[in-house]
RNA sequence: GUGGCGGUAGCUCAGCUGGUAGAGCCCCGGGUUGUGGUCCCGGUGGUCGCGGGUUCGAAUCCCGUCCGCCACCCCA
């Protein structure tokens, strides 16, 4: 039969097969809902782009540029990378439509494949799925909270109570320079106090030396509570912004935790950053994070425009419902026809282009099976109603109901009132 | 990309120090139950991840490789 080895799905990829479906159906159907509620509508973009999307906007120094973008040459010779994250290609689509024409902030959503090549464990994949939201065109800090409090509410929504909400902010153009500069110093006086790894922090990416704070030797976190954090540098524009964002935030109901050493992966982020963590242990707890990106849209040729957002992972939102708990069902049947000896195949067929015609959900047997056999297909089905069609009649079975035996003719109008 | 652990039926796993494959669940059939999810009996189903090596003989030992899980890195 088969010649060769078994062909398998490629690494660090997953399907979602009919089982998983009700779950993941529910949170998609969810925050699409939510999405609508608050005025963000629906945008798709490729799954690919220009490889310089990416490498101008995440930074040539981040981890996703560095090692993680799928990035082939077309057969026209052109770079094109699958996207790592949902919000550069919302920008760029934001840019080549001219939606700066449109009445700001531009509110956009979408739900697809992203694509990072890095070892793949339990909730991190190579091909993941995200919902990205991003308000485009505004830099009010009530559009910084409304998207926060956006996916909490998916969160409370979903039945997810186990949760964490980290925020910070990393200031601006103006302030964060002077900042980093701070941090340089504190680093160069302090590094015998640091272990290797946060020296190499320290070289590479200061802003980062924070990461991963509790693994850290209790010395390093000693010695890492004195350095300066980004918050006592904010300049009183960001600072005002973010006193903002708390305030709605507290208005919204939506409890955080300040974390000033927070800070994500990518280039682009400015002012407010956040991130939700969830119930799952280990480096694969993020649920959702985000931030405002003031200084994105020039980068890729428009017009100066702020802009704040997030991507959140669907596979990791799905991991977390199963942890709470929480299971959804698969759709069911309304009429599942039996058939014993000698039943009029024909008018079985008929019965059920009526009845989806009718909007009925209906089915029958193809397998051969015997009675006993159909009729536990039927339960398994969960059918409300089983009609078992004989030669002559039908006998019609409904759970907490008596049998109705009814002629051919009228097992149409009995089954679907 | 680095290190550790692991891959046996669709799923969860057993298979002792090498002797040539098993259970439960699932699925199908029969019986029982008022012809429907229970219970009983039976049956289908396996390139032991893949390739090579050692051996009279490998699921079992060795090497390589692929995939998964865990940690690191980092993220969703």
């Amino acid at each position: 039969m088969s010649r060769g080895p078994r062909i398998e799905r490629p690494r660090g990829t997953h399907d979602v097969v009919p089982a998983d479906q009700p779950l993941w159906r529910r949170v998609v159907v969810e925050a699409e809902r939510l999405c609508a509620l608050s005025g963000y509508l629906p945008i798709a973009t490729p799954v690919f782009e220009e490889t310089a999307l990416f490498e101008r906007t995440s930074g040539a120094g981040s981890d996703v540029v560095q090692k993680e973008m799928y990035t082939f040459q077309d057969r026209g010779g052109r770079s094109l990378t699958l996207r790592p994250e949902g919000t550069a290609p919302i920008c760029r689509a934001y840019v080549e439509h001219g939606m700066h024409r449109e009445p700001q902030p531009v509110k956009l959503y979408t739900v697809g494949p992203m694509y990072r090549y890095s070892a793949p464990q339990r909730g991190r994949f190579r091909e993941h799925w995200q919902l990205s939201v991003e308000a485009i065109g505004s830099d009010d800090p009530a559009v910084d909270a409304e998207v926060i409090q956006l996916y909490h509410a998916l969160l409370e929504r979903l039945g997810v109570s186990e949760f964490e909400l980290a925020l910070n902010s990393i200031g601006c153009r103006e302030c964060r320079p002077a900042y980093l500069e701070l941090l340089d110093e504190w680093l160069a006086v302090n590094l015998d106090r640091l272990d290797r790894p946060t020296r190499e922090k320290a070289a590479a990416n200061p802003l980062r030396v924070f990461d991963n704070f509790d693994a850290k030797p209790a010395p390093v976190q000693a010695a890492l509570r004195e350095a300066p954090t980004i918050g006592e540098s904010l300049c009183d524009a960001c600072s005002e912004h973010f006193d903002a964002v708390q305030r709605d935030l507290d208005a919204y109901g939506v409890s955080y935790e300040l974390v000033p050493t927070l800070v994500r992966g990518l280039d682009y982020y400015t002012r407010t950053t956040w991130e939700f963590a969830g119930p799952e242990k280990g480096a694969q707890s993020a649920l959702s994070g985000g931030g405002r990106y003031d200084g994105l849209i020039e980068q890729i040729g428009g017009p100066s425009t702020p802009g704040v957002g997030f991507g959140a992972g669907v596979e990791r939102l799905v991991l977390a419902l199963e942890h709470a708990k929480v299971s959804a069902s698969p759709p069911s049947v309304d009429v599942f026809f039996a058939l014993a000896a000698g039943a009029p195949h024909e008018r079985v067929v008929g019965w059920l282009r009526e009845l989806r015609a009718r909007g009925v959900a209906c089915d029958t047997d193809y397998a051969g099976r015997s009675l006993k056999g159909q009729l536990t297909h039927a339960a398994r089905l969960g059918a409300v109603a089983t009609v078992v069609v004989g030669p002559d009649g039908a006998s019609i079975r409904r759970a907490g109901r008596a049998d109705e035996d009814v002629l051919l003719d009228d097992v149409l109008e009995r089954v679907s009132p």
